[in-house]
DNA sequence: GTGAAAGCGCTAACAA
DNA sequence: TTGTTAGCGCTTTCAC
């Protein structure tokens, strides 16, 4: 590998110089800067941001952890994260943690150990033990999606409880009277706070939410195949089906399809997170959209922030509204 | 931040010694092992990857390259990636082009200077200038998706010209006649391979493919859109429409939502790339499904290949089957 | 405007 | 089993 050294040979000046040449340092004659870029040319170097990195103690990189690639809403995160990474002249890496808490810990010991310049993390269900003592405290932290206990730090997410709310008082405006609730992980904070949305909305219409019509799963789309199934075998079905996300919603609309449902005719169905790209009009889908884009945008802000303000600030909370999107 | 050295005063050794605990050499008297270990944990040590990477030129690092994180399909690729590249104790890390020639190159240069261990890219269409060069030959460079003109470097890709061809012979033997074929960006690979599976049936069948109903775009759910317009405005318009990726499918499904169109009644939709998750069934859509799973993990396999083998190996290029998928 | 010296934190090679 | 020396490639500091 050609080094800086070999540049600084071939141009006749010392390494600095040619260091300088790099980073677009002022100070230097413009006929030796020429010479340099000639000698970069004729060598093919690219310089090491390793080296580089070492010295400085930054690399350039920011990371975000997800944990599950496949859901629209993360997409949603990574590309307003990596909007805003961009425009700061840094480079965003994603890294899939899967929703397995061990590829998690060892993600966040890796990013950590690579001096990466920020992390934003969607937690898994067991985040907690494990995350502080895997990476350095000076690297900013932010988390995404929701608060997983015991982790102090900045933290951007979306009120999907009035927007589960609205979403159910908008089925049972349209006549839904048995509402089921479900796919979210069990205790999950956002799980929770999706089925208080949803009982608020029942109280308040006075139908009795039963414990029966509330069914934790995990997020994911098998989730959302097995519920079906376990609802449509029960004697008394229910009108209308509210699923945590999209990928559960997902599960279902192909359960109820291959029973031959009509939706939302014999059963709405309605989801948290849009499971359909950009429109729902083909759908008929009643949704509660986050605002991904933006929240993986804040997301690095307050990691930039950190970075340049010295990191000496509790840490803040950035919650957005959710937008509920019913079918005209 | 804590260094090996403030670990080697501590636990009063060396540094080499801290680094054999920390790297698991079983040459270390587990007595002393035991010692560094708690130092480590006092001190809160982690280890500086910058440092070892700019030592022993290796990061542990893959870099996936995708132009758009929106497409099913290279999720399901990243997925395979990443599922591979953990298998080999390494960390994928996942960064998006978003389809911008610039910000290929950019992204390019980046994990080039950072030395990465290797690097799979799907190449934007643009691609061919400013790839060599932005990264040192020693890292091994393997392409997905298509084969970027005038770049050396393996290749895994898919056979969408038979998927294609055999989606199109299905719409015909359903009935269809006047069928469109649309969406990929003009002069590509990918998408003259799709329009010639296209043109083979319905030469086969007897059908006179018009250019009127080949019309290019840019694979994006815009082009869906707008594409679906045109047709729609026509006053002859088409009983079948096949759309060069999901993408487009997504726009498309959602115009002709809007207009009220029946699918597949009165026109039907095929795909390249299957543009809802893990099932058809309530879709209706015939699909040519590419093993994104397998690809990403066969390009992974590549690259490590490369590392392991010592890169003198002329460029290999892997071809896989498409799977065509018909509504039962 | 340019350079010399030193050191970022780690580990390979060799020595004990 | 453990330690010493040296150096990976770069940039900061200070001097000229």
């Amino acid at each position: 590998m050609t080094s800086i050294d070999d540049v600084a040979r071939r141009a006749d000046v010392s390494p600095i110089t040619v260091s300088r040449v790099v980073n677009n340092h002022p100070s230097v004659r413009p006929a030796t800067r020429e010479r340099v870029r000639q000698a970069i040319a004729e060598l093919n170097y690219i310089p090491n941001a390793v080296a580089r990195g070492l010295k400085q103690s930054r690399s350039g990189l920011i990371a975000l952890i997800v944990t599950n690639l496949s859901s629209p809403f993360f997409v949603e995160v990574a590309r307003g994260a990596d909007d805003a990474v961009r425009a700061s002249g840094r480079t965003l890496i994603i890294i899939n943690s899967n929703d397995v808490p061990d590829n998690e810990a060892s993600v966040l010991q890796t990013v950590g150990e690579h001096r990466v310049d920020g992390i934003i993390l969607v937690p898994t269900p067991e985040a907690a033990n494990g995350v502080a003592g895997r990476i350095p405290k000076s690297i900013p932290l932010v988390l995404l999606d929701w608060k997983a206990p015991g982790l102090e730090a900045d933290l951007v997410r979306c009120d999907t409880w009035t927007g589960t709310y609205t979403l159910c008082r908008h089925l049972i405006e349209q006549g839904r009277r048995r509402i089921a609730m479900i796919g979210g992980s069990p205790d999950s904070p956002n799980w929770l706070e999706r089925v208080g949305g949803y009982r608020a909305a029942l109280n308040e219409a006075g139908i009795a939410a039963s414990d029966d019509d509330i069914i934790p799963g995990t997020y994911r789309f098998e989730s959302g195949i097995e519920i079906a199934a376990e609802l449509l075998g029960r004697s008394i079905r229910p009108d209308a089906i509210v699923t945590a996300n999209a990928q559960v919603a997902w599960g279902v609309l192909d359960r109820l399809g291959e029973a031959g449902i009509r939706i939302p005719e014999e059963i709405a169905v309605g989801s948290v997170d849009n499971p359909l790209p950009h429109s729902v009009y083909w759908s008929r889908l009643p949704v509660v959209e986050q605002p991904g884009y933006e929240m993986g945008k804040a997301a690095v802000e307050l990691v930039i922030e950190r970075l340049d303000c010295g990191e000496e600030r509790p840490p803040r909370e950035i919650v957005f509204p959710a937008k509920v999107i019913v079918p005209s």
